[in-house]
Parts: structure tokens; C-alpha cells; sequence
DNA sequence: ACTAACCTGTAA
DNA sequence: TTACAGGTTAGT
């Protein structure tokens, strides 16, 4: 679920609950949402700890404890991270409850592919799936010059491309599309064909659209919510996903779906080439 | 470079 | 009943 966009909203609208307060009590729901590093327990380490800073690097949330560790967690499709002021009981899909001070964070997942990881702080970017994820994308290190190196390596199409967490660390099906929509590029195109033009219009396009996602506070297709359990508005200024069949906004003809890198892609073949 | 696996819910 | 869903990883 969560894309940068949406990761980045949970962030901002986490830090304005939690910053600052302390976990008193970890209630597990269900064991395999968690881990603790070297087998450590992870209640054992969480407990009692003052959550000093968030930060977010791709889709993952780092949320740095005072005691020496850290909590890496991932919202893969359907997990949640949501706040709530008061006690609540846990509905079904809550898998861990934070108590705090004030206050409880609950992580919820109904597919149950998310994780939430303690890690020591110095270690949290060295996970393995953190350290190797490409740039930022709405960080400086993310030129044109560092994308025309990445694409020209790859030997695979601009959809599958795109979607590596190598090449750039954030996008997932929505923001791809949407990008590739936006930068007239077929995602069926090969990664390494693209000229120096059209590399920097799908720069750009990946930092319209990813900014524009952010300010509107991410995709709520179907799951996603932020970490007051509000919904984003960027569904209404989707332009191809989840539009299949349907019209293309600058042309009238209807938009392609085509399975590129595993992952249902819509695109318009008379407005992307 | 594809596919299965991890899971549950919803829509066709 | 089957297909499919904002993701990643471990297998062919």
C-alpha cells in the first residue's frame, strides 16, 4: 500500500502525536509483525523507551527510540499505523498495540505483510534491504545525471525499472504510472533507450508527482490512511491507475492495461511512446 | 526475469 | 469460484 507519498504522511502526521512520549507497554496480537534484532525479545527492548524522531527513507519508517534502538517498519500493502488519544480496543486487523503516556499507536495490517523491526539506532539504515536502496527521490542526490547512469544499466522495461528500490527508493505501481503518464513515456519502454530529453522529463515527472502526492496527503485507493486515520485526496487527481478501459484524459481513447514487471501497469499508447 | 510465497478481503 | 490488490523476497 504505502508509497513514499503515503510513508511520508504517516511520518508527519505520526510525529505530531507521538514525538517526545514513551512506550510503556507492547501488546502483541500477532508475533510474526514483529522482530527483534539478534533474537532479542522485542517487547523487552521497546518497552519503557521515548520515541525521539521519525525519519522515513523509501517506503520504510524509522522511528528512533532514547534508549539506543530503533524501530524499522514497513507497511507493505495494507498496514497501518494509526493514533488514537484515548485506550481502544484493537479491532481484528491490529496486530501490536503501543501503549504510551498518552495515548496508544496501533499497528494494523489485514493482509499482514507488514513488519516492524528493533534494531540498534547506529544500525538502522545497514539493514540489508535499507542499504541498498537507490537515492531519494526529492532529495538532492537524485539528478538527472545520477537517472541517465541508473537507466542506462538496466536492461529491463521503464515499468520494472522504475519499481526497483535500487534505481530510486519510493515509487511503487501507483507513482509509476502516474510518473510515466505524466513524462509521455511508454513503461514498455527499454530502460536503456531513453535520450537525454526524455530522462529529464521523467525526472521531472517523478518529482511532480511524487510532491503532489505528499500535499495531498497520499493515495487513498482502498486501505491507506494516514496515522490519524484520515484518508489522502490524491485518488481523485489520479490520471491512469486504476483507470483501465477508461478514457484517456488527453486524448479520449481508452487507456491500455498490460502485467509489466509482475504488476498490473495502465498506460495510454497514443500520449506515452 | 518470471513465479510463488506471504495473507485477507472484495469484486467480477 | 476466481482474480486481483499501494510490496518484497526467495525460489527457479
Amino acid at each position: 500500500m504505502p508509497e513514499l507519498p503515503e510513508v511520508e504522511t504517516i511520518r508527519r502526521t505520526l510525529e505530531n502525536r507521538v514525538k517526545g512520549s514513551k512506550i510503556d507497554r507492547v501488546l502483541l496480537y500477532w508475533n510474526k509483525s514483529v522482530e527483534g534484532w539478534d533474537g532479542q525479545k522485542f517487547e523487552d527492548i521497546v518497552e519503557g523507551q521515548r520515541i525521539e524522531s521519525l525519519e522515513r527513507r523509501g517506503k520504510y519508517l524509522l522511528i528512533t527510540l532514547d534508549g539506543g534502538w530503533s524501530l524499522v517498519a514497513h507497511m507493505r500493502m495494507t498496514g497501518r499505523l494509526v493514533y488514537f488519544p484515548e485506550a481502544q480496543v484493537p479491532d481484528k486487523h491490529t496486530h501490536v498495540v503501543f501503549v504510551l503516556e498518552a495515548g496508544e499507536l496501533h499497528f494494523s495490517d489485514i493482509r499482514k505483510f507488514g513488519r516492524i523491526k528493533a534494531v540498534p539506532t547506529p544500525d538502522r539504515l545497514l539493514h540489508p534491504s535499507l542499504k541498498i536502496l537507490g537515492p531519494e527521490p526529492l532529495e538532492e542526490d537524485f539528478t538527472v545525471g545520477y537517472l541517465v547512469l541508473a537507466l542506462a544499466r538496466k536492461k529491463v522495461n521503464l515499468k520494472t525499472a522504475l519499481l526497483d528500490q535500487t534505481v530510486l527508493a519510493g515509487l511503487g505501481n501507483i507513482y509509476v504510472d502516474e510518473a510515466l503518464f505524466l513524462a509521455g513515456l511508454s513503461p514498455e519502454r527499454l530502460a536503456n533507450s531513453l535520450s537525454p530529453e526524455e530522462i529529464e522529463k521523467l525526472h521531472k515527472a517523478i518529482q511532480t508527482v511524487l510532491q503532489a502526492g505528499i500535499d495531498a496527503q497520499g493515495t487513498s485507493f482502498r486501505d491507506y490512511r494516514d496515522a490519524n486515520g484520515e484518508k489522502g485526496s490524491f485518488q481523485r487527481e489520479l490520471k491512469v491507475y486504476g483507470r483501465a478501459i477508461e478514457p484517456c484524459y488527453t486524448c479520449g481513447r481508452p487507456l491500455e492495461r498490460k502485467r509489466l514487471g509482475g504488476r498490473t501497469t495502465v498506460f495510454c499508447s497514443h500520449c506515452q511512446n
